[in-house]
DNA sequence: CATGAATGAGATTTCATTCAT
DNA sequence: CATGAATGAAATCTCATTCAT
């Protein structure tokens, strides 16, 4: 990887994430990344297929970080790791906002990542001995997937209270 | 309002949903509506203002909804309804997807009802009598975040058993 | 068809003529038939679709030309007609370069020409009853497509005494 | 010359005569030789100058080809060497597909071929003693154009039978 | 001799917008 | 009110060529 093939990446994420995919001509990124427009082409062949690459990496990352999380023996341990994960969007913050702005209008890009998030859910619930685990994870899922939400879009709540709410609801404070 | 005029609206809001705004051409409106480009130039001036139109009318329905449900007296009736607000999306699911679509990268198109929902929340839970009512409004607006993506994308959870558990939480069913 | 469609079509058969299609880009049409870029696109869709529309047309034209010829009563006179064909190309000259140009590297924009003439030079021998008419019909195509190549590229021949010969090989004098 | 410089000529001869000069980049050349793009222009300088080289080398071949078969002394041997010449290009096709597809369209390239080709026909029919040996250089010279076309299109004629149209006409077979 | 990253000019195509009818 | 021809700016992409290694 050439300095200048990052450099298109980050610069590309950045703008893709702030202005959206097709709000986003090449010359701009071309112009943030310092490089001249033909290179992201050499780079990547299209556009989208920049686009693809830069899903590809940051879903790759995620899974990595979230199978690190999900490596805990103790299941109470997993779901307390698994509350954490959307205050770890912080430092990928701009892959996140594009995974969000890409699910509901182009979920090809996304969709490797839901199907891990959806089975997940399931066998944590399945192994802690809920008796409806696909109820739980349900649950679990839409009050994950808001707090995503809520914190790219800079919501100034009190996550702490938020988190014991939770808490308290799974007995994870014992 | 004739005729090809809301022919153009409502060919611009389906577009707009289902592909986002910068992918939809003006060419495709018209094409998609039975209608001249030119006629939607003459009836809105621009893409953006058409766009703007879309999200104005849209959120004011919306607002005027909401209104509905939350006039109710009983406050525990206010909450039973505002957990039902999701599911009346349904019938115009693609202002909603629009909506959402818009939240994070171009948030001066819905504004306006972000600040509605979160006051009128913090106002249920004052009146519901809470000691942290700004604590548990937060933890409704993510759960109804939440619960509004995954119906919007289409999630097939078992939406009844959600609202069972958020019903046992705040003593709706007595 | 507007006026401006067609000087497209002239401007775009000139210039593909003269230097080839590939070697020619669209804004050296849109510049020599006074016109916008964009307005090709409008009219043509793409650069490609413009040939195709550019050949149909010529072929079409052609054809026609040819059937005239060819409905002559006496075969001996639809011989004399075919040998004259060549000398009537001087008016079509630029579609017929770029016809000859495509031939071999792009048959595809040329077949429907070629089976045409195949098949009625094969009739016409047959009508005329030689015993091997595929033989002389081969004889013909051949040394027609080598009289269209020499007018083509202004090769300075008698061409009256060109013509006598194949007259008195095939007794068309008398 | 290297064994890649030689490959160079052999991808771009063979690309130039497929799908002309202008629609061959000069990646595919390097791709399809197994070589790297910069390489073709440390050999060539530029694109242009290897089509000369190609063209040059080709036609060089091709003179020397013929002055074998020229040197006969009977000059209807001759003239049945020069019936030959069409029939010897199959091992040398893509480079007289490139040299037709040149020939209207950039005669530059083409000129000394051409040239050799109408000074040797009027030649051969002067010693051959025939009073209007123009008019039968002319002859010569369109029918044998019209068999190299047919052959490098591939027409499945019989073309021993068309020789023999030419051999009775000038008494070759005695 | 050879590579492959990089460039910049230009090619094709798209698209919001204008305007005469 | 409505059309559709036309524009021009900008978007995506291509490609011959250069250059450091």
């Amino acid at each position: 990887m050439t300095i200048k093939k990052q450099k298109i990446l980050d610069a590309a994420l950045q703008l893709f994430a702030t202005h959206g995919y097709d709000a986003t001509p090449t010359s701009k990124i071309a112009k943030e990344a310092g490089v001249s427009e033909g290179l992201i082409f050499r780079h990547f062949e299209s556009k989208e297929k920049l686009l693809v690459f830069i899903m590809d990496m940051g879903i790759e990352k995620s899974l990595e970080l979230s199978r690190g999380v999900l490596s805990a023996e103790n299941p109470k341990e997993i779901l307390k790791g698994i509350l954490e994960l959307p205050f770890l969007i912080e430092e990928d913050i701009h892959f996140w906002k594009l995974h969000h702005a890409l699910k509901l209008q182009s979920p090809e890009y996304t969709d490797r990542y839901k199907t891990f998030k959806d089975e997940t859910l399931l066998e944590i619930f399945s192994k802690l001995g809920y008796k409806n685990p696909r109820s739980e994870a349900a649950f679990m899922g839409v009050f994950l997937e808001g707090l995503f939400v809520s914190i790219l879009s800079k919501q100034e709540y009190d996550y702490e209270q938020l988190k014991q709410i939770i808490y308290s609801k799974y007995n994870l404070n014992e």
